[in-house]
DNA sequence: TATAACATGAACACCACTGTATGACTTAGT
DNA sequence: ACTAAGTCATACAGTGGTGTTCATGTTATA
């Protein structure tokens, strides 16, 4: 669904281009979500034809830019080791993932006003199940807070991953400090009232 | 610089028009950046030439729009005690404004690419210093945790705000319990690392 | 009521983006 | 080396937004 061809055999030439066109649109829809295609084109060094000559419509760039992020995603967080302390596990998975998570989401506001809401909500089942399950461990455990919804944990460690984007890009944040700055904020917004919120880097 | 006159003085009947307009700016912006003067002009209830007739450009209207904004925000929130206890008061100030704040953000992404950085800079300047000003009496206090820069705890609280208003656009959230689970997060996160996570709502 | 201000629809030129077609050129694969 | 596949520049039609002009109505205000 993504290319043009239904049982032809491509060219290597062509998977090239193909492969040059995706990455680009990741890349300057990540930026801006309405970026052009002409401005795509143009950023993977291939005429605005050829890329017409893969893709039928703007949605269909979009879809696979959209799923190779997704695929890209997925593997990298296959990586990390989420099983051991709810606490540490969350830490690596902020410290391995927050700016691919970034640029799925600015990727995901151009595919919000292209891509139909059944193909965005299958290109996301996977990924969020990931972190849903690791955080209802942790409240299983104890270690997370109970008295606010699993969706709303799962979305503010989203939205603080995104906002550390931003504040990197306003220059009010260096990105060596990033992934300690959200592990340390989300930590503690998942700290169950009452409990202490813990020490995530020196600790006394 | 709003308004397109210099010294002639408006007609009743024009000021109504362009409040209709700068208003249906401030709501069709709000939804979408992107949205056309022809929509807003449609939604004031208004032809599309009167619109301008009063204002030059796409840009004088999203400043009007963004100014209005802004002055109703500074508006709502001097009425906000924001004196005592800073755990209490910050509570006051995102049961007060939250949706403002969310609003406000909608506007500023039209106004990023519209407006001027300087011009953003002057808009953003009273709203900004008074919550910076309230983190920092709370740090001083040892209420609010030190480890982390007062820009990045502002940039927590708005972003947190901002969240739960999308989280209520998708349906995962109702407006009633979106202060509660702001606070909740949000006094969580300013919380010093080694001490208790205060209790919002419900004491044990 | 006179008149200047205002509102309005229709039409215009301009621009950027989308999507298609053509024809010449280059490259991959056998 | 031959051929099919791929690339690309140019050009075209269609769409939708931005600003402007104009001629005709409508309304506030003195």
């Amino acid at each position: 669904m993504g290319s043009k061809n239904s049982t032809a055999a491509k060219r290597a030439d062509a998977l090239r281009s193909i492969d040059a066109i995706v990455q680009a649109a990741g890349e300057c829809l990540g930026r801006s979500p309405e970026a052009s295609l002409s401005e795509i084109a143009r950023a993977a060094g291939v005429g605005r034809v050829t890329l017409y000559a893969h893709f039928n419509s703007r949605a269909e760039v979009v879809d696979a830019a959209m799923s190779r992020a997704v695929d890209r995603g997925n593997e990298a967080l296959d990586a990390v080791d989420l099983t051991g302390d709810p606490l540490l596990a969350l830490a690596r998975y902020i410290e391995a993932g927050w700016q691919l998570v970034n640029q799925a989401r600015a990727l995901l506001a151009a595919a919000q006003r292209e891509l139909s809401a059944g193909r965005i909500r299958d290109l996301h089942a996977g990924p969020a199940a990931r972190v849903e399950t690791l955080v209802a461990r942790g409240r299983a455990e104890g270690v997370f807070r109970t008295d606010l919804s699993i969706a709303w944990l799962v979305n503010i460690l989203h939205t603080v991953m995104h906002s550390a984007a931003e504040e990197i890009r306003a220059g009010r944040l260096t990105p060596n400090h990033a992934a300690d700055h959200i592990t340390a904020t989300v930590l503690a917004a998942f700290t169950p009232p009452g409990k202490p919120v813990p020490q995530t880097s020196g600790e006394a």
